[in-house]
RNA sequence: GUGGCUGUAGCUCAAUUGGUUAGAGCACCGGACUGUGGCUCCGGGGGUUGCGGGUUCAAUUCCCGUCAGUCACCCCA
């Protein structure tokens, strides 16, 4: 039996890979085209680092050990300390809003399931230094982008959104008193997983009539928004923050993101320094965990003492996305490509044959590639399809050759020194003359006059 | 960290209620096919049945432990 690697650490073969590099590719793509520049940092910071904030407890979450200098260090578990001291350093300097991401390797020490290991890959994006709700509808317009890029649709995934203001001033205005907050927002966090009654128990415990549990019951049950707008816009500390949220909404809807976005109160988020919008990403059949989660985090900066900045991001992990792609039937096809297979047609032009190759890859940039050893060109030929590769060039000797193509079983014969220097031509078609050049070898045979010439053409 | 379920080739699965030397398909390598591929046929490599112990004449099968996977809890990314 082969050896694994360590639980919760994952081996990416090259078909794994391809799905990975498919996944990174569409943040890239998305994040670049929203004006984000990407960064990084260390994989393995100071321990302190995490346990400033969080406390000690966190530890048992942490890949932490003593470095052999006697340092107490952790493999990062989140990207957000790290990116708070490379801002919060440079605070001064940076142009504002800064709009930054990051595609780190994070770790953490918990008991592996599906969706969750100890090891994984995490887009982050931040903006700091603008505190208009515009920042907001923009940071969650990236994430619903990633979706789409990836040939998600709204029926798919959907971003469930809330605001901790607007929560706290409903919540105030029910009869919950500023104590019973705390409570309030756990039990709201886990209402879905947790029975009515097991939820109403704990706010009961937490010193709350239960007419007022009711009420929050009420209050955070799934509904339209503008019916929840509706009921409690009269409160007056609640009106600004139902402004915000329809300023949220109306710009999510001129980025082109509304059918993807839904209000919902029990949207808290398990950190506690998030301070105003907060969201996550569900897949729409409920089967998965959150596919991304984020939100506001204005006094973060300061609380870690960089610098007083506003700031808000999320993180999109790479686990629960891929399972989501795949059940979705959308991962690439991990088969290889390779534009050309270059074989000679017997032993004695290998060196030329070899030659060829060199020049396809050199001048011509093509991926190729040619037997290493003596074989047959039927072998060759069965190689070179089982290796994806769309043309072959067989090499007959150093002048002569025919470029075959594999997935039409068309060929046409060539001088492979003008055909190498991109002299050669074929008529197409429409009778007009194209040139037949190694990079355009393919789509030279799509304007062929009969694309299905014999087998031995 | 706590509890339930599951561990047989790289993958998907067999092995008659404990019974010879643990099989098949796919994949991989070779051959038929000594100059034009995807098919077919033949052959080959690849397993300490996760690992360790126990019961038994005999264990892939039953029991215990351990490791790993998985689900729930916990926690959250």
């Amino acid at each position: 039996m082969a050896r694994n690697p360590l639980p919760g650490f994952r081996d990416f073969y090259p078909a794994e890979f391809s799905h990975r590099a498919h996944v990174m590719g569409a943040w890239r793509s998305v994040a670049h085209r929203f004006g984000f520049v990407e960064y990084d940092g260390p994989p393995l910071e100071p321990l302190d680092l995490y346990t400033r904030k969080s406390g000690a407890e966190i530890v048992g979450q942490l890949y932490n050990f003593e470095d052999k200098g006697g340092r107490e260090v952790a493999l990062r578990p989140e990207m957000t300390p790290t990116f708070a001291r490379m801002a919060g350093a440079r605070a001064n300097a940076l142009r504002k809003p800064v709009r930054w991401f990051s595609v780190p390797q994070l770790f953490r020490y918990e008991r592996q399931q599906r969706g969750r290991l100890r090891e994984h890959f995490q887009l982050n994006v931040d903006i700091v230094g603008e505190t208009d709700v515009a920042a907001d509808a923009e940071l969650l317009a990236v994430a619903i982008e990633v979706m789409r890029e990836l040939g998600l649709s709204s029926d798919d995934v959907q971003a469930r959104v809330s605001d901790r203001r607007l929560l706290t001033a409903l919540l105030i205005g029910i009869g919950v008193t500023e104590d019973q907050l705390g409570v309030a927002y756990a039990v709201i966090d886990k209402i879905e997983r947790e029975p009515r009654e097991v939820s109403t128990g704990r706010l009961v415990e937490a010193g709350m009539d239960r007419a007022i549990a009711d009420a929050l019951h009420e209050l955070v049950a799934p509904r339209a928004y503008a019916e929840l707008r509706a009921a409690h816009a009269h409160r007056a500390a609640a009106a600004e923050h139902f402004a915000r949220l329809d300023r949220y909404l109306e710009t999510l809807a001129a980025l082109g993101v509304a059918d993807w976005v839904r209000v919902d109160l029990t949207i808290v988020r398990g950190l506690d320094y998030y301070t105003g919008i907060v969201f996550e990403l569900f897949d729409a059949k409920g089967e998965l965990r959150a596919i991304c989660g984020g939100g506001r985090y204005d006094t973060l900066l300061a609380a870690l003492g960089d610098a007083d900045l506003p700031a808000l991001g999320f993180g999109m992990g790479d686990v629960v996305l891929t399972e989501l792609l795949r059940d979705r039937g959308l991962l690439p096809d991990p088969s290889p490509s390779l534009d050309y297979w270059v074989a000679p047609a017997d032993d004695s032009q290998r060196l030329a044959a070899t030659h060829v190759a060199s020049v396809l890859r050199r001048e011509w940039s093509r991926s190729v590639e040619y037997p290493l050893r003596a074989q047959s060109l039927g072998k060759q030929l069965k190689s070179a399809t089982a290796a994806g590769a769309r043309l072959a060039v067989i090499v007959h000797d150093a002048v002569h050759a025919t470029v075959r193509d594999l997935t039409r079983r068309a060929q046409c014969d060539v001088e492979l020194p003008r055909w190498l220097a991109g002299e050669m031509s074929v008529t197409t078609a429409d009778g007009s003359e194209l040139p037949f050049r190694p990079d355009a070898a393919d789509s030279v045979f799509d304007a062929l006059p009969d694309p299905s010439l014999p087998d031995n053409g």
